[in-house]
DNA sequence: CTGTTAGCGCGTTCAA
DNA sequence: TTGAACGCGCTAACAG
């Protein structure tokens, strides 16, 4: 059970002071006496005082805890994004509460209404890929707590919006094939009603276009994001169709059918080359090691703190998009062993 | 800013009852008429009440998060451990407040503060690889807050420990390598004082003693966990000393070496059986395959949270450890393609 | 079954 | 610079 801790109370009657002139100089900045200041902190070291910053909330009606909702928190994407929030954050004096949805709406739902119960200072989300009703966005924005919104966002909902370049991403991705002489590339998709994979489509679509190769709805395979999706993908579309080089949304897909594909002994990258989306860890492991799209995480999860600094205690939410910066990294799996030089582009 | 919310006040001047009616009927299972009860649940509803369950726990003195201390949330391990926590302390009603070390001792102590100042119901803890002072752990504990060990655990603090076994793990692992064939097999470690480092090297040691094998100091590679050590190993130890066998108590080191034995054209498993520990995902990704002992991370957190729950309210802790069973996934690293049919021991 | 009273620990008036 | 008094929102004890 939890024993009788030291209040501010205990420290002022050991001190023959008030509670008031304890809190102030626990405050800090308030006007109490230099070494009142310093007696009060040095006895409230001794007595091991723990301020309840539940008690402190309630009164001040502010709190130091920030909600943050992703779909899941061991995803390299996902657990990168979090280490850069958490680096600007934790300075600043905030922590975290971090709820996982497992990609449910329902439990974004429920996420949200913890976050709120708990009157958090704000809320940092990146939806579900379930999610399509957004009301419970706007429902945190009503009730006057900042809401950021990161990678995946929906353009209906005020506030920060800080996102990766899919588009220029997926564009550079697919011309990187194209350039290697790929002339039927299939492309693996995902939910297109999530920005972030409508995007991708849209990038591989301009660089066919550019390249004046015409776009076969039959090459592009919807839902593609998982690894089984992947390989099933291989002997559905990629078999039949011929295709010669594969733009996938996902890196797990991508493994998918680099596996797939070598079972049915078809060389990568000489007959099919193969580029993913993300440079999980797992892209320099695997066999070719795969060409992939990187993300910086670390950066997004800066600047996504920075949003939510910036936005707790305004009235009204700053509405601008940040785009963050992504490259491609060339690897085995889409240019020929000797041809491979410089990585990036 | 955060608006105005509405309280039981609000609800209870609504309908012209009083704070504690509304209370009692929000809080369920107390008397109040079942009719004045549908009201207030209905009302609440209407006006968009959430429970302020900061206010609710600094009166109850009870509260319905807690803490957990991970070294990071992105490790294949942690994160199904943490899946594991929430599948039973979700429905139970109870938060977690998840905090990363980085694996470092002062995040680690600087995490527990930020808790205990939270009030929360108990903390969960899976020790830094710096830690070697856990003072901290027992001022948790002097605090009345019910603390739960798991993984990465030390003895000298009291209450419950989950921990998975790895001398058995090891001691399976090595009796594989040496079953088939291997004599001079080398150990990469970890730190020592950690407990899960220290068991896998007695299950090693103990393997080889069975099998009448001498132990050499010479064959083992301290604090060698991660993948750019496992690669500096292979030219210091495995090729020098003629290794026929490496244990290394992490996939990371294993997967290094892997990568820096086909560098020199070593064949594995021909040459050298390799065999790694915790069975990251990559482990089946990489060529060729790795063997390593897959812990049952979701299974560990169900008993954590159980644990946790168990012990929130008790005067003292229930002091018993628990096991949680492992298996050795045979794969290619170390089984010649042919041999290799039942996978799992 | 419901109202009254009190107070969890803290921060912020207003006075002195 | 410090003290006194009040209240954040809620729950708990005691009446009735």
């Amino acid at each position: 059970m939890a024993k009788k801790r030291i209040t501010i109370t205990d420290i002022a009657r050991e001190m023959g002071v008030t509670p008031s002139t304890v809190s102030r100089a626990l405050a800090g900045n308030n006007r109490v006496g230099l070494n009142t200041r310093q007696r009060v902190l040095k006895v409230a070291a001794q007595m091991g005082y723990q301020p309840n910053v539940l008690a402190s909330s309630l009164r001040s009606g502010r709190s130091d805890t920030i909600g943050m909702v992703v779909p899941r928190i061991n995803r390299h994407f996902f657990s990168h994004v979090i280490s850069g929030v958490e680096a600007l954050l934790n300075p600043a004096g905030f922590n975290l509460l971090i709820i996982q949805t497992h990609e449910r709406e329902e439990h974004e739902r429920k996420a949200f209404h913890t976050l709120l119960r708990n009157r958090v200072a704000g809320i940092i989300v990146s939806h579900s890929v379930e999610t399509r009703d957004f009301s419970h966005f706007q429902k945190v924005i009503d009730e006057g707590v900042p809401l950021v919104q990161f990678d995946r966002v929906s353009g209906l909902i005020a506030g920060p919006r800080i996102v990766n370049d899919n588009f220029l991403g997926a564009l550079r991705s697919t011309q990187h094939l194209i350039k290697n002489g790929c002339t039927r590339i299939a492309h693996f998709a995902g939910a297109l009603h999530v920005n972030v994979y409508q995007e991708r489509f849209d990038g591989y679509r301009y660089a066919l276009e550019q390249a004046g190769i015409d776009f076969d709805p039959a090459l592009v395979v919807e839902n593609c994001i998982i690894q089984e999706a992947g390989m099933e993908a291989v002997t559905s579309i990629v078999l039949p169709q011929k295709v010669d080089g594969i733009f996938a949304a996902s890196d797990f897909s991508a493994l998918g059918a680099i596996q797939k594909l070598k079972e049915f002994n078809v060389a990568i990258p000489d007959d099919v080359k193969i580029s993913g989306f993300a440079n999980e860890p797992f892209a320099e492991m695997v066999e070719p090691t795969l060409t992939s799209v990187e993300q910086n995480a670390f950066e997004m999860g800066n600047q996504v703190a920075k949003a939510v600094i910036e936005n707790i205690g305004k009235e009204e939410l700053l509405s601008e998009e940040i785009h963050i910066a992504v490259r491609l990294i060339q690897r085995r799996s889409s240019v020929s062993d000797s041809l491979l030089m410089n990585s990036v582009v």
